[in-house]
DNA sequence: GGCGGGTAGGAGAACGTTATCAGAGTTCGG
DNA sequence: CCGAACTCTGATAACGTTCTCCTACCCGCC
């Protein structure tokens, strides 16, 4: 690969020189220019960010730190960030912790040593200290998704509670009375504000939560799948279930599916996260939608200001409200007794 | 930041004592390994790899060029690279073409100057100009889901010629003769090949293709959308469609349920790519299964091969053979003549 | 003719690390 | 007891840019 000598040296000119004429700053001649464009070119140069990085101290790189870029939900909250900082010169640095504080921790490192000049993190809930460290050396960090409890930073969060409210409300208004939830893992920051919009919502209206209608899940399809029997052949089963998120609800449904309990009458559905997908069902599926890409694209544009420094201030949360999308799997529920198919 | 100086000043040794305490090579002192890791840890000192890049010649970083990270598809390929490479010391940059040929070019140049030790590209199809370069600078690269005509680098490929082929085979053996395709654009590698296999399969089954059969989308949702109207109301339409892919099969989904077609009997559908929700639709979607994680790890494992100098041969090509998953969707036709309802 | 300002171009320091080299001290076998 | 081998250390040269100096020239003007 050639460098900067090569080309100087190809032009008749000094590094000096040559470095000028390309990077467009101090006094150039236009033959200089001429004989250096004509170098670069004929020795096809492309100039080394790496060292440009390293006088410059930046690097015009962004760490990215979500938990799995496989959940379309986080796919598109990366892709938000990606198009929020693309025109303005930044690449981003992909790293999926799986939810895992180890993991998180050596992308933590890993991004940190490689410099990165800003940094959007989905975190899993593990120690501080890695972040605010980063932090404390100077490098803006945006929390999108969740947050940490005490650590300042720009967040650009859904507002969750507030989500799966109205969704229960929405159940409630329908006529339904025995509502479950498959949640999240308590241990994540949405698993735990899911929950509690449930709860509250029950609790506002005056409803009994039963033994067995809160089924803590992993966020993953599997455990959609196999914590929905339990909802299932007890006495006094749900008559409807609000489901934490987009993977659990696919495996919810495919398990009501195989078990044959028609959606809504035997049991009405909501799921977090409003899918592509969720119109083609049968009954379409109602959901909370909260706007993933625009959570991301936030995201970066906060970020981007902190690095122009156009902004300054206190660290801002952005909340996004989420939208009920209310399709037909949250039907009112049966007047008959539940279990009379099956 | 602190720097190494810093720690060996600290420390009371010279930086090169300091560096090889720290990189562990070279003769150290038990005392002075004691010492600078004393400092090191104090000054919460963090090696900058951007100076050690500079000198290694190595960036420890690998350029990952799809066209959508969105698309659930391109989300389990990155997920996959990233996984294989973790392991070995690699941070990925994301970058999202689009499809597009100058935005590739764009990201192709950055990366190049990010001087990234690999790349694992699904090329959009414009000039393979830039590519070759960067391949001549001595710069490994995988190309995955997608080739170039005359690039010879590694290759991760799906055989999409069989996968339809086989898809349509299945449809005309339940008793389907006239069969539509959703394709994908023509200039895009899978849009072709996939074309191909449908052509090829109704050819060798002495099957015509009717005017309007063949409907060229864009791979996105709402082309599916608009596209499947065309499918309907016209004299002979097909009893079966096949759609290739993940995202038009949305769209065209979504229009037929609108137009209420049933599925299968007045309108059979087999999609390219097995998504999680393929089996929890009403009837559950037959499909042609491909491995995108698998893709992406293979294509992965690939470049470090090439990376280590394990492999130093000729251009690999791995072909995976997708599999088509039967469920409900591709029933046999319906006897009635068609275009009865609606 | 001297001088200031605008233009052009070169020399060389700096960024923070790794790696090479030389020098000094220690151990050990013959 | 001497050289050879081993251990430890610090000085210093890279890596490829950017950027600050410094010198030199040309022009116009008093």
């Amino acid at each position: 690969m050639p460098t900067l000598r090569d080309v100087a040296r190809r032009a008749g000119v000094s590094v000096a020189a040559a470095a000028r004429a390309l990077g467009g700053y101090g006094y150039t001649s236009a033959a200089t220019r001429e004989k250096v464009l004509r170098a670069a070119h004929a020795l096809d140069y492309h100039p080394n960010a790496i060292a440009r990085s390293m006088i410059k101290g930046r690097t015009q790189t962004l760490g990215v730190i979500v938990s799995d870029n496989a959940n379309p939900f986080f796919a598109s909250v990366v892709r938000g960030i990606e198009d929020a900082v693309l025109g303005k010169g930044y690449a981003i640095m992909l790293c999926n912790a799986d939810e895992d504080p180890a993991k998180e921790a050596i992308y933590l490192q890993t991004v940190r040593q490689k410099r990165v000049d800003g940094l959007v993190i989905s975190p899993s809930g593990g120690p501080a200290a890695a972040l605010r460290g980063l932090m404390d050396s100077g490098t803006p960090i945006v929390q999108v998704d969740r947050r940490l409890p005490r650590l300042a930073t720009d967040a650009v969060l859904t507002d969750n509670r507030a989500g799966v409210r109205a969704a229960v409300e929405h159940l409630i208004r329908l006529g339904h009375r025995r509502i479950g939830i498959l949640s999240g893992p308590r241990r994540l920051y949405t698993g735990r504000e899911r929950l509690e919009g449930y709860l509250a919502a029950m609790r506002d209206a005056g409803l009994p939560v039963a033994d067995g209608w809160v089924q803590e899940g992993n966020f993953k399809e599997a455990s959609g799948y196999e914590l929905v029997g339990r909802f299932l052949g007890r006495g006094r089963r749900p008559t409807a279930i609000f489901i934490a998120n987009n993977l659990m609800t696919i495996g919810a449904l495919l398990g009501l599916k195989e078990a044959g309990v028609r959606i809504p009458e035997e049991m009405a559905v909501v799921g977090f996260d409003d899918m592509d997908w969720a119109p083609i069902l049968t009954p379409p599926l109602t959901a909370v939608a909260q706007p993933g890409y625009h959570l991301g694209a936030t995201a970066g544009r906060l970020l981007l200001e902190r690095l122009a420094q156009s902004y300054r201030g206190k660290p801002r949360t952005v909340v996004f409200q989420p939208r009920l999308v209310v399709r037909e799997s949250c039907g009112a529920p049966l007047r008959q007794a539940p279990g009379a198919r099956r």
